[in-house]
DNA sequence: CGCACAATTGAGAGTTATCAATTGCGGTGG
DNA sequence: CCACCGCAATTGATAACTCTCAATTGTGCG
């Protein structure tokens, strides 16, 4: 394997040299800079396959260069390690967020750089041998992909998501894949009169933000948790290096997106052509369809009108009198809040 | 390189044993069957790298089987040869329609099959090599690609499509990707009312068809020309060998695929909460973005009224209405059945 | 118990579809 | 070259549907 070039950027010049002679000794090839700005350039002139930044920085903070770095396509899927204060537990989430891939404490030993940079490298690697070597990348049913992600990516971090919880935001630049391990989470995009049309939903064993990360863009769609959800946190540099090793996993998030292409063309003929309640008795087959588990029985819908509109794409009030005239057709059940299919057959009838 | 096989299928027994010895003797692993049925039970169990099969044969006919086996995903990516007589000339053009990849008449020297088969597999091989190679793949701008595909498809069959013709229809089986070298293309749906919307238009430069390809699905769209266009016919397994081979083609593949799904996520929320007039203008912009060329003067939109409906997604009287007010805010100008944009940022304040 | 917010109902306005009738255009045959 | 046919485009009148705004009722929670 190719000597590992690896971007120290660092304002404190003593830590500079120090740090930088220790990764030498090590077997890397380092190369400095004291400063954000100058640490840019050296990023695009030399290509490394690391870069450990310090936050706190004249001309251009850590924050800056992550930023930067995120935004260039050619940096992008470079791994990324903060320095920081001990005490500024703040930068450090706010680090993480941003989609750092690791971070550490001053002042640090030798052996903790060391084991945070080759800890991050074997990761890359053995994530790479695994994807390559007879894994079987299953994505047929949930159950398989579960232990498919669950074998790659044992020590992942997990994130606990709140109702209502933004997960990413349109026009943000993606740091994680995303994989659901409990809830469910709804795509949504706003127009320009505010209203919001929900144009994806997405439960337990579903990926989201592959889009982005596929197209090497900004989020198109912003999401939100529907439910509290527990999500893996899969960063974007482990999925680059996935989906760049084993093309069987790079064929199947095709057909996802392939299949969620056509789902689209399905949504536009029945947003631009059918009637409200055609509208409305497909978002509820289709609630059905996506939400309900291995309990088929007494499945109920329970999310507030307003997002139902949302997904029917229409106002509030106009989907309770929809809804309305299906309870006194007996086609559904609505106690408090809770809508019960009755009479699945009619509404699939009514869709055609 | 492990040695071929090839599954004959053909109820002239005579004509097998000859067939076979002579590719056999070629250093081809040959398994036989008489009938159709009898093939693909062979098909699935051997796994052949070719079908050679006849057309006419008891049980079930060569189309028979030319067609389960491109329904079946396992089999679906063999090239497929077919053995006609001289004078089915409708065969012929019947098999190629089908997505057979050659055919070879009644009756025929060992030369000519043995040539048929070799050419057949040194394509693939040479597209494997180039894709593989330092070949430059290179999509960004329609000049690149052009000269991409002109590369890597030197002899490949063009089509010439009339005015209106259907290049694929929905539910179908995809046999082809599809190059437009000429012509402008629509993709549509149909409403259970019987409506069309158009969910997609494509011009010189774009590809069509690969998201049932990539899906490995049947066609979710039918798209139909919307001018005499001049197609480039890409047979199924050749763009298989390719995305198989080279990553960063299947990454371009993925890109495209990626942005028609956001394009698509646009297009909903436009069509759920957009006033007609808005719709509209979008279409109009679209439109001008999408066709216009270099030549950017005076660029004139001449669709029926009822393919602009379709693109807006409302009946022709709605949209001529609206069109009608266009042209009386002196937006666009109507001379005969031609359309001139005026007041292009009028238009673009509109939907903003 | 009452507050805050979600759900529902009502009345009326606005937008778009529908159906029917008319006009305009391009090509064709005399 | 012109009348005419067939189809596309346009216009008109009306109906249907859905949205908007305002008011009221219901529900969960502190």
């Amino acid at each position: 394997m190719a000597t590992k070039i690896i971007l120290l950027i660092e304002d404190d010049l003593d830590l500079l040299r120090e740090t930088s002679e220790t990764l030498q000794l090590a077997g890397y090839q380092v190369c400095t800079a004291s400063n954000g700005k100058e640490g840019i350039k050296m990023a695009l002139a030399h290509q490394p396959d690391l870069i450990i930044s310090g936050v706190n920085m004249p001309v251009m903070d850590g924050y800056g260069v992550l930023h930067l770095v995120q935004k260039t396509p050619e940096l992008a899927n470079i791994p990324f390690i903060f320095i920081t204060s001990q005490d500024d537990r703040d930068d450090i989430r706010r680090g993480m967020e941003m989609g750092a891939d690791d971070y550490i404490t001053k002042p640090f030993s030798d052996s903790e750089i060391l084991n945070s940079v080759e800890s991050r490298f074997k990761r890359l690697h053995r994530l790479k041998k695994q994807a390559q070597s007879s894994l079987q990348i299953d994505f047929t049913d949930k159950y398989n992909r579960e232990h498919t992600i669950k074998e790659l990516f044992k020590s992942t971090r997990h994130n606990i998501y709140k109702k209502k919880q933004i997960v990413f935001a349109e026009d943000n630049y993606p740091q994680y894949l995303f994989y659901i391990h409990k809830g469910k989470v709804k795509a949504f995009k706003t127009s320009d009169e505010g209203k919001e049309l929900t144009v994806g939903l997405y439960a337990e064993g579903d990926f989201i933000g592959y889009t982005a990360l596929l197209e090497e863009s900004t989020y198109r769609v912003s999401t939100k948790t529907l439910e509290s959800c527990d999500l893996l946190l899969i960063p974007k540099d482990e999925f680059y290096t996935l989906i760049n090793s084993n093309n069987a996993l790079a064929m199947q998030f095709i057909k996802l997106i392939a299949h969620k292409n056509n789902q689209k063309a399905d949504l536009m003929v029945q947003l631009a052509y059918s009637s409200l309640r055609k509208r409305v008795a497909n978002s509820l087959l289709f609630l059905k369809r996506k939400f309900t588990l291995d309990t088929d029985e007494r499945f109920t819908i329970h999310l507030t009108r307003e997002e139902l509109a949302n997904i029917s794409g229409t106002t509030t009030e106009s989907l309770i009198r929809t809804l309305s005239d299906f309870r006194d057709e007996k086609l559904i059940k609505i106690t408090n809040r809770e809508i019960e299919i009755l009479d699945i057959d009619s509404l699939r009838n009514m869709v055609n």
